[in-house]
DNA sequence: GACCGCCTTCAAAGCGCTTTCAAAGTGCGG
DNA sequence: CCGCACTTTGAAAGCGCTTTGAAGGCGGTC
């Protein structure tokens, strides 16, 4: 079924049914009802690409995702974030296209997008601190919002972040407060704006007790179970281990978990632990008492957030074009005072 | 830059030079190498829409990811799953689209697939045992392939899964050798075809030694790493505790793991686990010697390999048309002999 | 009764590509 | 030197939609 069939059964013209689907004003209230009536019973929906080629729109979001063996995005915190501009996609009429490419070929990814005009705009994940993706994207003229800023990225855009310094700078002093002095941080990679961010926050917070932080138990990388386990364990058996750590994603920290336990150390007691939790569906902070005590953000709202804010932006809506999402601090079992 | 200015440049026909960026033999070698140059120099590609809208196809398959609160499958399994099919379809020029809907709106999703055009085929995820969405693809006519299968569905249909049942059935013969009599199955949900397979493959392994499965040691549920930890924690605490755990996802098996190192046992001496592993990307089995003794199979392997027989199935080409995975037996640390 | 303005509808062009059908050019045998 | 087959190129139609510009119908006004 299409238009022109559809506007044959109603002895309609074309351009009647088109305007009266699509909410012009210039149709009679009575031919309007007869259309939209017409279309349901016939299952008429019209064709995207048709429609699309007619309108020079996609209707239709593109997420590039660079995948080499190294780096993978492609992590339970994109499939959250994604599931979440799903919604909003769905709500508004959006399809969401993904491109999984090598990280050599992200840039000529963005360039097809424009190129090709699959998609209307984008959406940048993990921003690094000057992220040239940025620039790129303002040259082709793309429209795209930014899951997280770029601190070093002069000019305005589109983003929505988390307060990332704020939360980990209370976190920090949380710890503090408990008599906690040698403090871990586990950090995602420091090419990462948000990264960055968090360990300026937990600096924040010692300097302004004085105290300085320790090379040795700082640690920056990928943030996987496997290396929140190694980079725990190493310090664990260290000359002077931490009594806390301060972790910047929930599956490090379950990395960690597993190695203060695999050391018959109890958690809470022995050693602290304070985590980043992105609220993930598949790996809830516990489910009646939290597991860790953690800074908490759904990234699951942030995807449906900012899907919403690109959209706007696209369509012309005004609306928020920046936006600060504060973080709860939720008190778990995996924290307790420094052990003397 | 659209073929029409490319065209003039080129001082040829639209025709012409359609022809020999699309492969057609009919153009001079001249003037096909020609026109390349002309595209590559004026960074000249197709507009995606309008190549669609003239050839009926749309370079594109569709994934429907239902998302209530309640069943979630945007899980990381998924996201591997995807990372890999995105490899493929990259690789063969296809777009991959994520469509995320209410539980309630799979059908409409699909429908919509067809009638709007925005995609040449779908990918079925998490089949049931009678999976009505097959059902409904043939009946449209929408080209799909199945990660995984549905027992109960009879005719053909294009699909690729792991030999669920053998890998089970080895990894209780595996425990039942060490020794373990009560051995607890924490499977996935058993209305999706793999968990019965699963099951199947377990209760084979006992039945052929003349063991009864206990009621009291199983359960089926979503899973994740917190009903894994309850599960666990119930059994454990329980009058007649399993020695030994054969859990369906790499995720639950963290939570299992969890109870059991929260009550002091130590994995492998005290009690034995093994896992499916999907070999997740962000959560790996242990670096050199892995986590969990497991029945292996790359998830992002099938990703890769599913999406290739449905681009030859859309575009004609001879190919498998099912495919069935062995999964490794690795051995790592969770396991051991049964107590005494 | 002629004229004006408004409401409603329509014919047709155009979006950027593919593909059919026709025509022009080329080489070769008779 | 003609005719034929073959190679190479082009004009134009068509994919299904939106949108411009024009026109028909109607009531009200002078």
């Amino acid at each position: 079924m299409n238009l022109k069939e559809l506007s044959r059964i109603l002895g309609l013209s074309q351009t009647t049914v088109s305007r009266a689907l699509n909410g012009y004003p210039e149709v009679s209230a009575a031919t309007r009802e007869r259309v939209q009536a017409a279309a349901r019973q016939h299952n008429y929906s019209p064709n995207a690409r048709a429609k699309g080629l007619a309108t020079g729109r996609a209707y239709a979001i593109g997420h590039v995702i660079p995948s080499s063996d190294s780096h993978e995005i492609v992590n339970p915190i994109f499939g959250d974030f994604i599931a979440g501009a799903g919604e909003t996609y769905a709500r508004r009429g959006y399809d969401m296209v993904l491109t999984v490419v090598d990280d050599a070929e992200v840039e000529r990814a963005f360039r097809a997008y424009k190129v090709k005009g699959n998609v209307d705009g984008t959406i940048l994940h993990g921003p690094l601190l000057n992220d040239p993706r940025i620039y790129l994207l303002r040259d082709i003229g793309l429209p795209f919002a930014v899951h997280g800023r770029a601190s070093e990225v002069p000019g305005d855009y589109t983003w929505l972040d988390v307060n990332n310094r704020r939360a980990f700078q209370r976190a920090t002093d949380f710890l503090l407060d408990l008599g906690h002095r040698r403090i871990a941080l586990i950090n995602g990679l420091e090419a990462m704006d948000f990264a960055v961010r968090r360990r300026q926050g937990f600096e924040d917070a010692l300097t302004a007790r004085g105290i300085p932080p320790i090379p040795a138990l700082h640690r920056s990388a990928e943030m996987t179970e496997g290396l929140g386990f190694r980079f725990a364990s190493e310090m664990l058996d260290g000359p002077a281990p931490p009594t806390a750590f301060l972790v910047s994603s929930f599956i490090s920290a379950l990395g960690v978990r597993r190695a203060v336990l695999d050391r018959g150390l109890k958690l809470g007691r022995d050693v602290s632990i304070i985590t980043h939790d992105d609220v993930l569906s598949y790996m809830t902070n516990g489910e009646d008492e939290p597991i860790f005590t953690a800074t908490r953000s759904s990234v699951r709202e942030a995807g449906r957030l900012l899907a919403g804010m690109l959209i706007d932006r696209i369509e012309g809506v005004t609306g928020d074009t920046q936006k600060m999402l504060e973080c709860d601090l939720v008190l778990g079992a995996s924290t307790g005072p420094a052990p003397r």
